[in-house]
RNA sequence: GGUCCCGUAUUUCAAUGGAUAGAAUUUGAGAUUCCGAUUCUCAAGAUGUAGGUUCGAUUCCUACCGGGACUACCA
């Protein structure tokens, strides 16, 4: 049943019986809780069909309404706002279709796909608090497409080539001692990372002593020893020296165990990886093709650059001078090799901060420019970084929030606090030691979540994460209450039904009509690709259902036709709960 | 200089052009014969400035003020 077609068209049908007019565009809001009603009408931009005042033609409405239609039991005139009450059999048979759905809320596959990139790291150091943000929106937003019916492909990059690999490893020669994850006991991303702190250290003590000699800062910069090793083994790279290979293949294999080990923590996953070291070559082709063409053009020093001045951009590098690529080259290659991977895929979707929105317009119109259609079907979803109390994270100055550490902690969070609440006494070590983990995490992905990606966003990691309030353990808390209710009822031997009711209490029809914007609030959140819509849902949804807990005895009332309802409205919101927080990539436990 | 994003309670976040701008947090006052007190109720407290568009603006437009990002032959 959708209900809000039906009482669209009911309004559609007044309006034309009314004023012989028919009209597109309604306005339809939920009704401010200090006014009787669920749904009102604007009538504001009727008046001009009914050549009445708001008033007189809200009133002519919802007369209409109640005389001919099926839904509206009654309704109130407040300025030009219609506030409709539906009938109790109206939410019934709403509800009971809800019910009846096992799939409420998800799409039946729309025979779609799309990919969703996003985390993407350098392989060069740990992942941190900025990637925690990145990982949970994509992997979230990539849920939110598969719950409306579409195939999705996660995917990531890895940028496992450049300067900024050759770093960690020329440091980890000159001072390394062949040291590795198993003898340090570090974890490889970390070791990795090690290295290429130790290597910064170094350039800078190197960059010092030659100004302190008369060199000037660019000379200084290049002539650094360490840094002269450090080019000459990414040129041995290119050349593919079986040595430099090897190694490069060992710490970045380091890296990525160590990866795993966060992404597992973390609950995301990848369909493909993408390597940059494979498609760089293949950004290289299409740029020449374009050269050919005449897409591009080639200076005078053999670069080769597109103008973008009449797009209102800039003139862009593709190759450089030695026809070595660039970023831009090798995301056109990574790109259009992925089109070819999944020739179904219709869009895609790049996870990434907003500090690169200058290059995906560029990427697009490039890729447009190439002549292909697909191009203006990719959308950069772009995120806002998160700042710490003491400003930006600065991986340079220390200042950086690190993944691991970080989950860790909010585990051990949720543990003290829990602990303090001693309600642990019937699980076992593993059962808590899981719920622990669900609790904290489930903390960290709301929290990241609930705020609207393109906004930079505050974390203070001195606050202990809140366990109360606009959090996720208060949804996690309500769905486990929920589930003590439903056990509770089975073993009163209440089952779940939907019967005839006399009348419902407005509390529950509040539950109802809550449960009931599932579905247009996953819309909302696709189309803004925005978990943050799903998260305030599951947030309002939790309240009402808590104001209604306080509100109305569930199971210690006489009437077993009410209790029955009551538990499948328990029973419904519990699993509408539980879907959205899947959404996010939040567990929910079912006691805690 | 140019392009783009953001300015909302003490603080962190909401609000398809709609009604008295919502939550959480903080502070103060209260509820609970319990189905689980990580709950619920009440109170205090905010749209950077100046214009414009209109029945109506936090939202759209213009200017200014404040914060940030980008504007590399780095990735």
């Amino acid at each position: 049943m959708n209900l809000d077609l039906s009482l669209r068209s009911e309004i559609k049908n007044a309006v034309t019986a009314l004023f012989n007019q028919s009209i597109d565009q309604l306005q339809i809001q939920p009704t401010n809780a200090e006014f009787e009603g669920s749904h009102t009408l604007v009538c504001f931009p009727l008046a001009k069909i009914s050549k009445k005042g708001p008033e007189e033609t809200a009133r002519l409405i919802g007369d209409h309404l109640v005389a001919h239609g099926n839904l509206v039991s009654k309704f109130n005139v407040v300025k030009g706002f219609l506030n409709l009450t539906l009938t109790d059999t109206t939410w019934l048979d709403l509800f009971v279709s809800i019910y009846n759905d096992k799939n409420f809320g998800a799409l039946p596959s729309n025979g779609k796909e799309i990919m969703v990139e996003y985390s993407s790291p350098n392989t060069n150091k740990p992942l941190h608090l900025g990637h925690l943000r990145n990982n949970f929106l994509g992997w979230s937003v990539a849920e939110i497409y598969k719950a409306l019916g579409y195939t999705v492909h996660k995917v990531q990059i890895i940028n496992d080539r450049g300067i900024h690999i050759c770093k960690s490893m020329t440091a980890w020669q000159l001072y390394g001692n062949a040291e590795t994850p198993e003898s340090s006991g570090l974890k490889g991303d970390k070791l990795v990372g090690k290295y290429y702190v130790e290597f910064d250290k170094v350039y800078k003590s190197q960059i010092r002593e030659l100004e302190e000699k008369g060199s000037s800062k660019e000379t200084a910069e290049k002539e650094a020893p360490i840094m002269k090793l450090a080019v000459s083994m990414l040129q041995q790279w290119e050349q593919k020296d079986p040595q430099i290979v090897k190694l490069w293949r060992m710490m970045n294999g380091w890296v990525y165990a160590g990866f795993d080990v966060t992404y597992k923590r973390m609950g995301v996953n990848f369909e493909k990886l993408y390597y940059e070291s494979e498609t760089y070559l293949l950004g290289k082709e299409e740029v020449l093709r374009g050269l050919e063409q005449g897409v591009f053009f080639r200076k005078d020093d053999g670069s080769v650059w597109v103008d973008l001045t009449g797009d209102g951009l800039d003139q862009k590098v593709l190759l450089r001078a030695d026809g070595t690529s660039v970023y831009m080259t090798q995301d056109i290659g990574t790109a259009i090799l992925r089109f070819r991977d999944f020739p179904k895929i219709e869009k895609q979707v790049y996870t990434v901060g907003n500090e690169q929105e200058y290059h995906f317009k560029v990427l697009f119109l490039i890729l447009s420019k190439l002549g292909y259609a697909w191009a203006k079907e990719c959308f950069h979803l772009s995120y806002g970084m998160v700042d710490l109390p003491s400003g930006k994270m600065k991986s340079r100055e220390g200042t950086v929030v690190d993944a691991d550490d970080l989950m860790q902690e909010m585990a051990e969070d949720a543990e003290k606090q829990s602990r303090e609440l001693g309600k642990l006494d019937e699980m076992t070590e593993q059962e808590s030691k899981d719920l622990f983990e669900m609790i904290g995490l489930g903390a960290l992905k709301f929290f990241l979540l609930k705020v609207d990606p393109r906004k930079r966003m505050l974390f203070d990691p001195e606050e202990s994460i809140q366990l109360q309030g606009h959090t996720g353990p208060f949804i996690q808390y309500t769905h486990a209450r929920i589930c003590s209710i439903l056990r509770k009822a089975k073993d009163q031997g209440v089952t779940a039904a939907v019967e005839k009711l006399p009348a419902l209490e407005p509390a529950e029809r509040n539950v109802i009509a809550v449960i009931y914007q599932y579905q247009s609030k996953l819309q909302e959140a696709a189309r803004e690709y925005s978990p943050a819509a799903i998260a305030n849902y599951a947030y309002d949804l939790a309240k009402e259902y808590n104001q209604f807990y306080q509100s109305i005895p569930i199971l210690n009332e006489m009437d077993a036709v009410k209790q029955k309802f009551r538990v499948a409205l328990s029973f419904v919101v519990a699993s509408v709960l539980k879907k959205s927080m899947h959404l996010l990539g939040i567990g929910v436990p079912e006691r805690m």
